[in-house]
This record gives C-alpha cells, structure tokens and sequence, in this order.
DNA sequence: ATTTTAACAGAACAATCATTCTGTTAATAT
DNA sequence: ATATTAACAGAATGATTGTTCTGTTAAAAT
C-alpha cells in the first residue's frame, strides 16, 4: 500500500560517505547531505534517523568499499599477503597527491575526542590495520621475504603508526617527495 | 585620554589558544573563547579582528611556545643537538596518553584543506622539523652516532612523517603500548 | 474506484553561529 | 572639574545549524 521509496539508501549512503571524507564531520550540513544525495531532509532522518548516526555507518561504509578495497589496505588482507603486499601498499597510497586523507584519521583528530563511538570505531579501525599488517609480517617471515628477528607485532604497529601520518600529509597536501621519502625509508625498516 | 585596557592580549591569545587545540577550530565558537579568556566579544574584535585571524594567531603562537619548548621539539633544535636529542623529543611525546595531539596536525586535517593560510603554516611547520631533524642527524653523523650511510634528508623527512603519525595517535587515545611500538621502532632505524 | 499507507517537498522551528551595534564607564589631558 | 577618548558589557543581527512538522502525492490492497 505504502508509497515506494524513490531513492537507494546504499547509494545515499555512499555519497554521503563521499562528502564526510572530503569535508569532515562538522563541516558537512544536513543540506549539503540533501544536495549531494538528491535525497530529501526527511528522506535521510527516516532512513538514517539523525547526521550522527549517518556519520558513524559512513564510517563502517568506508571500511567496507575503501579501507578493503583490493587497491587499498585490502591487498594486505589477501590471503597469503607477505612482502610484496604491503610494498604494494605503500605504492598504493603514496601516489595520490592531494587527496582527501583517510577518513579514519581525519575521524581520529575532530570528531573522536568528542565522541565515544566513533573513538571506538578509530581504535577498532586500528586494531585492524595492526592485525592486517601482522599476518603479512609472519608470512613474510616464514617466506624468508624479512629477517627472522623481526618482531611482527612490534612492527605492525609501527606500520599502522606510518599510515597515519601519511594520510594526514596526504590531507594537508605535502610535498609528493617527502611522502615518497616516508615510504621508502619505512619500507628499508623491513629488510 | 582613553579607558586602559583591562585584559592582555598575550594572555588572551595563549588561552585561546589552549582551547583550539583542546576543540579545533571549528567546535570553538566566539562565546567559548570568551569564557575562556575572560575578554568581551568587542575585546576580542578588537583586538583580533576575526575568529579566523584568531586562530591563525594562535598557530604561530603554539609554534613558539609549544614547539620550540625545550620539552618539545625545541630538545631537537638546540645547538649541537645530535641523536640524543632525537631520542629525547620522541620520547617525550610518546609519553602524553590521552593527549591532545598536535595541533598543526589537527588543523593539516580539518581546516588545511579549506584555508590556504593555515594550510601554508602547516606546510612551513613541516619545512621547520625537517630542518631541525636534518641538522640534528648531520650532527650524529659527524659524532660517528649513526651510521654515514643514512640519508640525512630522506630520514629527516620520515621522522616528520612519524611524528604525525603520533600526533593522530596521541589525540585519539591509541594504546600507549602501540605508541611505544611505534617509537621504538623507528628509533631503531637510526642504528 | 476507494482506502490505506508512507514517502514526498519544503516550510517551520528553536538553537547557535560569527559579527556588529548601542549605550555606559573609566582613565587621562586639559 | 570637565571634556575626550576608547574599552567596557551585553543586546541585536542575520545567517546557518540540526531537527521536526504540515500538507500533498503515489503506490498497492481491498
């Protein structure tokens, strides 16, 4: 009986999604939601009840399509990740000059100190990356790919430590040869 | 003739200051900082101008006290300062849980990417700890502290990386165990 | 065809934002 | 003592915020 729905709510949500990343929690309005969603006011509050809980399942939407993607953090989290994967990684997010950062990050610095939840989501979003990270660590060290006396867990920290600094120097528009530089000097720890 | 001021401006400033970096910029209005430094909204106009030339006040103010604090970065700028400063500095910023992180790196996040002015103070920032990492590493070199192979500006470059890394860390409450990690290992790069 | 249901468009809402304006107060030069 | 100057306190302003409310429209079950 009810009329039918004429937006995709998967799809709003990755706009919406969209939008977060490019201009952060606080300066992204409910109107600029509808705009850039075609979506109407109430449209988003019945689907998404309010900009808050639409930002922190934005923040599981990007874990999702971006963080996992092949071309991302995913190719860490292939089965049989070693080495080579996260060399590939790295080559991966350090040649996108003047991009919009990670949104995890940028979620990190303005909106965590403020909000449980998404602090919440940082931390898990970390613990992932550590976890991602490590399992290649140990097959590359079963690979003979690194040295034996690397301690994995030790330095998948110190990796997921690297990747956030890289995402606030890609936000903030850094020199391309700094980037290159962090990159390199990180991947030669892991000789 | 005129009324004397009641409030001092250097006061003001470093107050305001404490509070953007405590709230970013965008969740600290005008009637925040007012509370927080004790001066009128006319008092603060009148000195100031504007929020924004406010906060870009700020910024330059928190690299002069904050940064090139003798507890900061300012251990890595000192004169003949070589690998034990290093050392120093980045174990004193590992050893703040629950901190506020950095504020240029809060602002490389969430206000660089609209404001060219603040982007260009975060980017100058970056320019200053490499300069400060460069020469402390030239000097290690020379004490025979590390090794004359290392890069001084390649390594110069990955420090600054990390340390943003530690910043985003720092403010989003990361375990201390994986800031230490982090630390550790890239301390460890130096040998 | 009629009723029912809910999504629609957009006005309305109260709160808050950065900024400006108004009238008052106090310190000095005369 | 009085006139002058500018800082004072806080109200006023217009814009924008997130959210809710109102009336209209359309799809499907009867």
């Amino acid at each position: 009986m009810p009329r039918i729905r004429e937006f995709d709510p998967a799809i709003a949500l990755d706009q919406a999604m969209h939008l977060f990343w490019q201009r952060g929690y606080g300066n992204t309005s409910i109107e600029d939601l509808v705009v850039a969603t075609g979506v109407s006011r109430h449209g988003l509050y019945d689907v998404f009840e309010s900009k808050h809980k639409l930002f922190l399942a934005c923040l599981d939407h990007y874990q999702k399509v971006v963080v996992g993607a092949d071309f991302a953090f995913g190719v860490v989290e292939q089965a049989h990740a070693s080495l080579k994967n996260i060399r590939c990684y790295f080559t991966a997010i350090s040649s996108h000059p003047g991009g919009l950062g990670c949104l995890m990050a940028n979620t990190a610095t303005d909106v965590a100190p403020y909000d449980k939840r998404a602090a919440r989501k940082v931390e898990k979003f970390r613990a992932r990356m550590r976890g991602g990270f490590k399992t290649a660590l140990l097959n590359a060290k079963k690979a003979g790919e690194i040295s034996a006396h690397v301690n994995a867990d030790k330095m998948a920290d110190f990796l997921t430590g690297v990747t956030q600094g890289l995402a606030v120097m890609a936000r903030s528009s850094a020199d391309p040869k700094m980037t290159a530089n962090v990159v390199q000097t990180t991947l030669a720890c892991l000789r």
